[in-house]
DNA sequence: GTGATTGTTCGATCGTCATCGTACTACGAT
DNA sequence: ATCGTAGTACGATGACGATCGAACAATCAC
């Protein structure tokens, strides 16, 4: 049987802008963010291309979660991390479709 | 006479959006931001009330116009800022907009 | 079971940055 | 010229965070 468990985030509610901004301004998550939002249906940890360590990959994972721009659901031994367009939408109207038009 | 000199700050080619995200993340600096968007005409550095000393705000006022998101003009001894309103929007449409939406 | 795959957690290191006080500059008024 | 005001620049400090390697945990395949 394939189980499969959300990891804790914050509820909508309890997002601040702050730690928003904080973790889409650092350029690995950024990139992560950005391949995100290319792929609706989420990305496994380990199908991130990104110039930096496993260890460093989960600890930007983590702080996008915890910032409440991410969610993440295990698939068996995968984690597949999707962002959270309607929360963030609902609470920022604009800012992430801002985000993602600055050129790369 | 009243000279009137405007404060070095990047071309908007130039305004790299890790920078902007990371200037607004600051609280401090948010705390500036949002003045300003309540005050078109701009804000004098010793006007705004922060909570912290007047180096510090200096400092983050600097850190703001070198990213792009403000910039100043030197009015006698005063420092007037402004957010570049037109410029943000044009490089990310709707960024501002949501930040500013964000509850305090 | 063993092993391989996927990903996290822990501890350490190193750099960046927010903060402050002090000294300094620039302008205006007297 | 002297004084007061507005703000910056510099140097130091302390905290946070990005990074890594190594050890650990969980699932799947065999």
């Amino acid at each position: 049987m394939a189980t499969s468990k959300s990891l804790p985030q914050p509820d909508r509610e309890e997002i601040r802008v702050e730690a928003v901004l904080q973790a889409l301004g650092e350029p690995v998550r950024l990139q992560i963010v950005r391949a995100l939002a290319a792929a609706p249906e989420g990305i496994a940890c380990g199908e991130l291309e990104l110039p930096v360590t496993a260890s460093t990959r989960a600890h930007h994972l983590r702080t996008l979660r915890e910032a409440g721009v991410t969610s993440t659901q295990t698939e068996g031994t995968k984690r597949i991390s999707k962002l959270r367009r309607e929360d963030l939408e609902s609470l920022y109207p604009g800012l992430l479709n801002g985000v993602l038009a600055a050129p790369r």
